[in-house]
DNA sequence: CATAATGATACCAATGTAGTATCTTTTAAG
DNA sequence: CTTAAAAGATACTACATTGGTATCATTATG
């Protein structure tokens, strides 16, 4: 079972090293070179993180990447919908007749309650939180 | 991300259903019949709970499985353990220079806690809790 | 105009998940 | 004592996800 993804884990520390370095352009270049991350799989991480506005791209010579909004506002969560699509936990795996009503299905009901723990737990990481331990 | 996979949701529902049979013997097509679980999956299943010591088996005509302890001793996280391998949520992906101590890893240490709390609520998950919501 | 940067894509290998198939061994019942 | 119904063992396939690479196009700065 896994949390988070490597995608996840990468991009995470990723916005923490931006995140102590604000306003400053940081390109995918030296984010290799500090992070030791291997360079093609991380561009594809600033690209996607770029697209859905995590960050902001200038492009060119001197570009590179800066938070689009305040650490603070960037959760754990967002970014493992970005990358993994989803913070939940379970599916229900029987459709027909077994489970007429799932709200009844005492697995799921039970795993719903962990899932929710989870989500209450993810909800309140940030990146700024994981930076200045606030 | 999954918290239990189908191997394990099919293996805890049929446990469940021997659960509530206790001290009959119930075959593999008995099972196959009533959970509408695919045939060949099912009895690999079943062999890998009977090796586990989570059943008892009894070959020959007429044979099947029987419940090995009481279904208030066997708890989901075991079945997890038995497919999935183990119920943790996460491991540190970052090996060398930039985590010399995984205890000051501040994204694994918040994730740790919230991998307690899915232990936590796995740990109270039995099978006859899912059979008779106690 | 050269160069350093991102954008867009397409690809590959390894692993995990879901499921199938086949043959052997055991045992109860006729 | 034979047969048939069961479990045991094991090997295999298909597909999706994960982790990672490679290439070419576009943009901006000096």
């Amino acid at each position: 079972m896994k949390l988070i993804t490597r995608d996840t884990d990468y991009a995470i520390r990723a916005l923490m090293y931006m995140a102590k370095r604000p306003e400053r352009v940081v390109s995918a270049k030296e984010l290799v070179d500090e992070l030791e991350i291997p360079r093609a799989f991380l561009r594809r991480l600033l690209q996607v993180l770029s697209r859905k506005k995590i960050l902001r791209s200038l492009k060119g010579k001197g570009g590179g990447f800066l938070l689009n909004r305040p650490p603070g506002k960037i959760g754990v969560a967002d970014v493992i919908k970005i990358f993994q699509g989803s913070t939940d936990i379970i599916d229900c795996m029987f459709k027909k007749a077994l489970c007429p009503d799932v709200g009844r299905c005492p697995l799921r009901r039970e795993i719903k309650k962990i899932e929710k723990g989870v989500q209450r737990g993810l909800s309140r990481i940030t990146v700024s939180l994981l930076v200045q331990g606030l």
